[in-house]
DNA sequence: CGTAGTCGATTACAGGTGTAGACATTGAGA
DNA sequence: TCTCAATGTCTACACCTGTAATCGACTACG
């Protein structure tokens, strides 16, 4: 099957930036996606509309005509790409191993009490 | 205090791999570092020059003169920068809580019944 | 003592990223 | 209908990254 974007082209920091905005709220406007992301980071509007080109180029955004504008909605859901990324750095940092990512955040003392409890509660819920 | 590397010199995935030769064994001579990495990943000695050059920049290396030659060896410990890739990610991706992470992995069926196991284990150890 | 090999330093260059200005088109209001 | 404002596209540019060739100095062998 012709895939998409199945890892090829990466999205990179500020990107992602953008496609959080549109993650929590789609379809928008390039200028309703700079409302809300610019003004964190110190962007100007033609910084967001490079990095909405650059995202359709992608192929991680799409877009729909709406009247003389686009609305940009995502391409790639959220949880593919937190997927990918949790993997790509468990593989280079862990040997793939996610309990190796676990057992180095707990050394190094980087996980709270809570998270304690709510992955102890995760995995009450899995193994049942 | 005058905090040498403190993240703000980022180590590439190059970069990286130069510095797991070292992490393994240091300190090393250019040459034996090419040996280590340069076949896995079709490098010539060239590239991997550069990169200890730009590790040193970086303050990733020091080096210490050995006759005429250099001993690299790490000045930043794996564990720091698995610390700090990790963090990086759980922030940028789930909002900071490394409990989310999990959930994550769990949901996207990214957790083999060893890491399960495993954690298992961690987590009693820790609540011990 | 000269010459070749070795080694770090310098330079190169294409592609990606962050950041943004300039330009062209077009729709809407005057 | 003419003009202005909005909007996407193109161009720009510095820095980082991946990848490597070349240069200059020094050492060791002949």
């Amino acid at each position: 099957m012709a895939d998409d974007n199945p890892q090829g082209e990466r999205i990179s920091e500020a990107e992602q930036a953008v496609m959080e905005a549109l993650w929590a709220r789609a379809p928008l406007t390039a200028n309703e996606v700079a409302d809300a992301v610019a003004p964190a980071r110190g962007w100007t509007l033609a910084t967001v509309k490079t990095l909405l080109s650059r995202l359709v180029a992608k192929q991680a955004l799409e877009t729909a005509p709406d009247g003389k504008r686009f609305l940009y909605s995502p391409r790639v859901a959220r949880a593919d790409f937190a997927t990918g990324e949790s993997k790509r750095l468990v593989d280079r940092l862990f040997g793939g191993s996610a309990a190796g990512l676990f057992a180095h955040l707990a050394e190094a003392e980087a996980l709270t009490d809570k998270d304690l409890t709510q992955i102890e509660a995760l995995l009450k819920e899995l193994r049942k």
